[in-house]
RNA sequence: AGUCCCGUAGCUCAGCUGGUUAGAGCGCUACACUGAUAAUGUAGAGGUCCGCAGUUCAAGUCUGCGCGGGACUACCA
């Protein structure tokens, strides 16, 4: 225990770092800001797994210091924060860095690799950087429960991922389907979005369109579109595919657009037909000069042909009109033919009618379900439902079918294009000059007058990256998770989380969920989860494992039945839930593809050979990082839900969701309570930072620059969380000037002079009623700072937060009170308002440091500790530890706040003056006027006319009352007041109100109210409908601002230059012992040279001029050698000075 | 294409439930201060508050339509 301030030769938030981070370290801080919590409350923080296979970025420190800010802020209020880190370890990034560093492709996997070597080799790639993390961890301040941390690859993550997948499995909620997926028929493989994105997949092709027109059916939902009908009445659709057209079931349309009935002939047949299309698309299918010609004119095989607008309907008007299906070469087997909503049909060309052919298209599919139509298809000979398109590209041949399916479904008008291939490029047999399907299907149409449009069209159409041919969109197996089955129920709970922003939760999340989907939760892959579903071969039994105990217990029974030599996890012990056991099994791949298991009437089951989505894996963490249920099912009760999380915005449809959906499907509860989701750190100039463009920051070489404080608090201040940071380094360091270098300043100021008078807090505390105005005005904004700062902290705005703490500091604290009150702390005796002063600036700093402790860890801790080392105030070894401070509204006086403001704006202006007229603050003046409307007003200024005099150097200050005569008056309308009063008359009555004269003013304040005339209107106004101001002080040098008005007296008298001279004098005896290197308190000799300007106030402020500069003696002499002495310039006139040590 | 965010001084950002002179910091220019001094203060210049239309007595603020930047989702007749 020390009992001086520790003082600092210079400010290296850098080193303090790492001081403070080896204080941490030894003392165990982070464990200890736990233990000492244990029993009270916890407060339970998920952390979003990185994946420990990139490397860790600048967004990283931003992130991690959001949730780092309201974990710490937690524990001061005395919360337990449970905090566990993890690692996300599957996924798709890892197999491409792990195909990259052996150079293999996805074709190699099984072939020159096998999958037990890719799958080794993944899992050691994944955690290359964990020691990276980790150190950034450690370096920026990050406290997170590293000490045992989930891993989503290790056996015990899998296994409880496995037993909620048995659980949702239980509800009915797991279950294989399709997904539109592309495909290409030539590969004979589904293509991710990811390989057709590669450069060169997308191509334009001339592919035959066409147009088809729906025979409406006439019923009662459709009979308001029969009125005025020649011909039949069809709905209008095009298509660049019409291969899909015998798969139709329905048509879209857009609830917003507007459609035309129009009546016209078809151009082919020369029928006379009534059509309905897209309004804005009217033009395009017919010559608007055609609309004059007369329809009872038109002959078939006519060029021109009339046409006529007879009706006009939405799209909400069209909804549910049923039509007969086009090409009837198969049935459906449930609801078709009928028009629907569709959110994404536009009229940007075709007809403003989308023809839907779910089985080839994915919002095709996604707005059929959603309308409850069928999709079409078709019954194979192995009894399998399959699109009218077999994987090869061609429409099924008969004897492939199922010939009950035929017989009952399939038209005869189908067998001529049964087997024929979709796109000419999939038939080896085939070029392109052959007539394609597509030109066949449209040929025919046009003889049954069911085309309007034939035509070829450029289009761009994505194509295989391997065989050049062109994708399908074609629907292949998935397993899916049933979401729209708790839909509802997510809906309901996510308007119980406080989303930070708002708009994230109700907006970007909300939308989402009404337009929710099953999840998809397959992938074709080989590094991730399996899925834990076993199958006999025709699909009539499967078994959704649930645990290793249950799986080692099948594959007993399967070695009974002879399906297994052995049991592979031979030795693994059931019920031990040690990390060694689990480390005897691997339930990845290929391991649990050799699984064979036996069926209840014996047949073997296979494993479906998916992995599960890698979202599943960290949705669902609050379960798995505890083991649940095989272990800790005490600790997660503890756990679980979460009271906060903060990742990227990015996240919503990511892990937000996963984490949402699973805890409702398993808990019927929210994941989270609170969530702050942020945005994305971009360059300074605003572009999305990437390594490839070298704009990226490294987030070592910036915290070893300049320390994590700064760059966390810049990072936090700078933008709210979830806007996007426009990141500058420029700013990092203005943040460490501004904010710590004053911060650090205040508190340099402080030790110094703490240390020369002893201060050390030891004596109790001055009452607050007897300390000075100053210091009751900094205590009061410190309590308000207390409140405001707690309340953002509580509301999840740490922006504010910070920014509110460094207003305080730098213009409160530093720039108005340790700048008023620095005279108070020099020499003298130590009175009760020295004390006070030292008490107040210790309090405000030992403050500052717990309130700005969550952002700025570091700095506020060795603050903290600096301080509180020697005035033993609290027995915390470090801020972090220490207790939250709790405001007094005792403390808070607003009117004092407020007369301090006036104070302050008073001062500047007055300062203003004085340079506006070249008169040195140094020069003492004798008064200045203030012109008072209201005694109220006259109480303030006097409370704090000392504070104002001494900081402008003024010795009086001057009251002009009313009576006096000599203030001009200003009246300003009260828009506020008057506007909803008078309306429409405002700008009138404003004008009223600006001519009115002197008497006009002072005849208003008199009565009270004012009669203004406007037009033939008489309006009464009170004087709560205007403000009025002192403007003018005719004669004297004004200013004016914001409803204050001063007036300085310039004149200077002998008396006030002789002050004058003697402050120069001290000013550059000070400049003087400053320079000499003289300690503070050193006592000095002087002598002046005499001078004929000097001499009098010299000799007349004698005694002021020595006890300012701490001088034994002051003489004039006659002269002075200039090698001993300095030259100094008082208003151009030099003299000499000397000023020796006193031994 | 849809959903969401952002657009205010050269740069980074404030601007509460609409109220009439739109603010701060940085940068720039000038001046001042000097026992907190590799600090500090004061002032000045610098704005069609992205555009257009609307609501209103009154719009940076509310509504609609655009434009620009970004994120996510989707890839379509």
């Amino acid at each position: 225990m020390s009992n001086r301030f520790p003082e600092y030769k210079q400010f290296d938030l850098s080193q303090i770092n790492k001081d403070v981070l080896k204080k941490w370290d030894e003392d165990d801080t982070f464990h200890k800001s736990m233990s000492t919590r244990k029993g009270k409350p916890t407060f339970v923080f998920y952390e979003g797994p990185p994946s420990a296979n990139g490397q860790p970025g600048i967004h990283h420190v931003m992130a991690r210091a959001i949730k780092d800010i309201f974990c710490r802020y937690k524990t001061m209020q005395g919360f337990l924060v449970k905090r566990k880190a993890g690692w996300d370890t599957h996924g798709l990034p890892v197999e491409l860095g792990v195909e990259k560093l052996l150079g293999i492709t996805k074709e190699d996997i099984g072939k020159s690799i096998t999958v037990k070597e890719y799958n080794a080799a993944c899992r050691k790639e994944v955690m290359k950087y964990t020691d990276m993390w980790e150190d950034l961890t450690h370096k920026m301040g990050y406290w997170v429960n590293m000490d045992d941390p989930y891993i989503t690859y290790d056996n015990r993550y899998i296994e409880t991922l496995w037993h909620l997948l048995r659980k949702i499995y239980d509800k009915g909620w797991l279950y294989k389907g399709y997904t539109i997926q592309p495909y290409s028929p030539a590969a004979g493989t589904g293509l991710s979005s990811h390989e057709l994105n590669q450069p060169g997949c997308y191509r334009d092709v001339k592919d035959t369109t066409c147009t088809a027109q729906f025979k409406v059916v006439r019923d009662e939902a459709s009979e308001k579109l029969f009125e005025d009908v020649h011909g039949e009445l069809y709905f209008m659709a095009w298509t660049t595919t019409p291969w899909t057209l015998p798969s139709n079931t329905a048509l879209a349309v857009g609830p917003k657009i507007t459609y035309n009935k129009v009546k016209t002939y078809n151009p082919y047949t020369g029928s006379p037909i009534t059509v309905i299309l897209a309004k804005d698309l009217v033009n395009s299918y017919f010559n608007p000069k055609n609309a004059k010609l007369e329809m009872a004119d038109y002959k078939p095989g006519d060029k021109k042909i009339p046409f006529e607008v007879v009706a006009e309907f939405t799209g909400r008007d069209l909804e549910g009109a049923r039509y007969e299906q086009l090409i009837p070469f198969v049935k459906p087997d449930g609801d078709a033919f009928r028009v629907i909503l569709g959110d994404y049909v536009t009229t940007e060309d075709g007809t403003g009618i989308v023809h839907i052919a779910p089985t080839f298209g994915a919002d095709d599919d996604r707005v059929a379900k959603m309308a409850g139509i069928v999709p079409l298809i078709l019954i194979d000979k192995d009894g399998k439902r399959q699109p009218m398109v077999d994987r090869t590209g061609k429409f099924f041949k008969i004897e492939d079918l199922d010939a009950e399916f035929v017989e009952k479904f399939v038209t005869e008008s189908y067998k001529e294009y049964a087997g024929r291939f979709v796109k000419n490029e999939y038939d080896e047999s085939l070029t392109a000059d052959d007539a394609t399907l597509d030109v066949d299907l449209s040929v025919m149409l046009k003889k049954e007058n069911k085309a309007f449009k034939v035509e070829k069209h450029t289009h761009s159409y994505p194509h295989c990256w391997r065989t050049d041919k062109p994708v399908l969109y074609y629907p292949l197996d998935s397993w899916f998770i049933k979401t729209t089955a708790v839909r509802e129920r997510m809906m309901e709970l996510n308007k119980t989380i406080n989303w930070k922003p708002e708009s994230t939760g109700v907006g970007r999340f909300g939308n989402w969920l009404e337009n929710l989907v099953d999840w998809n939760l397959s992938r074709s892959r080989y590094w991730g989860t399996p899925l834990p579903i076993w199958r006999t071969e025709d699909g009539s039994e499967e078994k959704c494992i649930g645990s290793t105990k249950e799986l080692m217990e099948e594959i007993e029974k399967a070695i009974e039945a002879g399906y297994m030599e052995k049991n592979p996890y031979e030795g693994f012990e059931i019920g031990n839930n040690a990390k060694d056991n689990y480390e005897k099994i691997d339930l990845h791949r290929p391991y649990v593809d050799d699984i064979v298991l036996v069926a209840s009437n014996g047949e073997k089951m296979f494993r479906e050979p998916d992995l599960i989505d890698v979202w599943f894996d960290s949705g669902a963490m609050p379960y798995a990082q505890q083991h649940y249920p095989f272990e800790n099912t005490d600790i997660f009760q503890d756990v679980f839900p979460a009271d906060f999380i903060a990742e990227g915005v990015d996240q919503t449809r990511g892990w937000f969701f996963t984490l949402h959906a699973i805890a409702t499907m398993i808990d019927d509860s929210v994941a989270f309570k609170n969530i702050i989701s942020n945005g994305l750190v971009l360059d300074k100039a605003g572009n999305k930072m990437s390594k490839r463009l070298g704009n990226a920051v490294d987030p070592f070489e910036s915290i070893e620059k300049y320390g994590s404080d700064p760059l966390r608090w810049y990072m936090i201040t700078n933008a709210q969380p979830w806007d996007n940071l426009k990141f500058d380094l420029g700013g990092v360091d203005e943040v460490r000037r501004k904010f710590f270098g004053t911060l650090y300043n205040t508190y340099s100021f402080f030790a110094l002079y703490a240390n020369i008078d002893g201060f050390t807090y030891e004596r109790p505390e001055v009452p607050m009623e007897q300390r000075p105005e100053l210091d009751r005005w900094i205590i009061s904004l410190l309590n308000s700072l207390i409140k405001e700062v707690g309340e953002c902290y509580e509301t999840y705005e740490p922006t504010r937060a910070g920014r509110a703490i460094s207003e305080f500091v730098t213009e409160n604290l530093s720039n108005w009170f340790v700048r008023l009150s620095r005279r108070r702390y020099w020499g003298g005796e130590f009175t009760e308002d020295k004390l006070s002063a030292y008490q107040t600036l210790c309090t405000c700093l030992m403050t500052v440091a717990k309130l700005a402790s969550p952002i700025a860890p570091f700095f506020m801790d060795q603050l903290y500790s600096d301080l509180n080392e020697v005035t033993n105030k609290e027995e915390k070894q470090s801020v972090h530890l220490a207790n939250f401070p709790e405001f007094d509204e005792k403390l808070i006086d607003k009117a004092l706040e407020e007369r301090m403001a006036i104070a302050q704006k008073a001062s500047s202006m007055v300062l203003g003056l004085r340079r506006k007229v070249k008169l040195k603050v140094r020069q003492p003046l004798a008064k200045i006027m203030v012109p008072v409307l209201d005694e109220a007003f006259k109480a303030q200024m006097e409370a704090v006319k000392d504070i104002i005099l001494s900081e402008i150097n003024v010795k009086e200050i001057e009251y002009l009352t009313d009576s006096s005569g000599v203030i001009k008056k200003k009246i300003k309308p009260n828009f506020k007041a008057l506007g909803p009063k008078y309306g429409k008359m405002m700008k009138q009555i404003a004008g009223a109100i600006s001519g009115m004269s002197q008497e006009d003013i002072a005849g208003f304040e008199s009565a009270g109210e004012f009669a203004l005339q406007l037009g033939d209107e008489n309006i009464n106004i009170t004087l709560e409908d205007v403000e009025i101001l002192s403007e003018d002080i005719p004669g004297w040098l004004v200013a004016n601002e914001g409803g204050l008005t001063i007036a300085l007296d310039i004149t200077v008298t002998d008396d006030l230059k002789y002050e004058g001279i003697a402050r120069e004098f001290i000013n550059r005896i000070q400049n003087i012992r400053k320079e000499s290197d003289f300690e503070v308190t050193d006592k000095v000799n002087l002598q002046i040279m005499k001078n004929e300007n000097f001499d009098d106030a010299v000799l007349k402020h004698k005694d002021y001029i020595s006890n300012q500069t701490l001088a034994a003696s002051l003489t004039l002499v006659d002269s002075l050698k200039e090698e001993n002495a300095r030259k100094v310039d008082i208003d151009e006139v030099e003299t000499l000075i000397m000023v020796e040590k006193e031994c």
